[in-house]
DNA sequence: CTCAAGTTTGCAATTAAATTGCATCCACAT
DNA sequence: ATGTGGATGCAATTTAATTGCAAACTTGAG
């Protein structure tokens, strides 16, 4: 286990076991998100339903964040770490429409939109789908 | 059927069909986007398959554009013609964790992104998850 | 080091949404 | 009025997400 792996789990207070390390590990490695389908390739002796709890779990101590691309399924990606200074706030990805990954860009910062009156923002979820460097051609 | 309503069909040269309209209507009239369910409970004797084909001829025609909220299902909602001035680009959409409902909001512009290099969007979605004026306390 | 208590895991089953095949029906151009 | 390609309804299937439960773990207290 990496010793930011090791961190991270610490940090949050969630139990280390050889699951939680891989699939941490995995998403930390991982240069675009991943969806549950993805880890479970990864890992082939994982089982779905612990791929999910773990998934769910990370999900609720801000360790990750599910996102919804133009895929059937969900995916997700780590926190970076300017993006668990505020892990509320903003996440831009990109989905590339050729290769079908989705990069997390929260190093990329807008300007948020100004909201009706009497609304408030817990959030912000920006997905821009377009090509990659990699698939340019 | 309403004249704008029979513009739009005409204007796609999408073929006019009673569900089509009653489709359609549907989602001009609604404050909010709607799902395939919602569709269903407002019109009963519609067949899901029915809606979900005609829900996708709509999107297929720049027509109206589906939405990933947190919810489990894809919700849709008519393009504003603030939209449809430039329909591949900015769809800000508002999600309100209380009620449930995702309201589009289009005419609220943003900032777009920079992108790394060699990056290209053709399409921004933005989902802003919070509290709409309704559901204020 | 050992054990109890509470968690996590694996397996199997279920829920629920999205999607398709096919035969029939309908809109509309001619 | 009519033929043709597209639209529809029904039923079934696919696929992702989610849960129940019993067995196997992790960890802190002794």
């Amino acid at each position: 286990m990496s010793a930011r792996t090791e961190q991270l789990l610490k940090e949050k207070k969630i139990k280390i076991t050889a699951n939680r390390i891989l699939i941490l590990e995995l998403l930390l490695n991982s240069s675009h998100s991943l969806s549950i389908a993805d880890i479970e390739e990864d890992l082939p002796w994982a089982d779905r339903a612990t791929i999910f709890r773990t998934l769910k779990t990370f999900e609720d101590n801000a360790l990750l964040h599910a996102i919804k691309d133009n895929e059937k399924s969900v995916k997700y990606a780590v926190c970076s770490d300017a993006c668990q200074v505020d892990h509320h706030k903003i996440h831009p990805h990109f989905h590339c429409d050729v290769c079908g990954n989705t990069f997390c860009l929260s190093e990329y910062n807008f300007q948020l939109p100004q909201l009706p009156d009497n609304y408030t923002a817990n959030k912000y979820s920006l997905i821009i789908n377009g090509i990659c460097s990699n698939c340019q051609k």
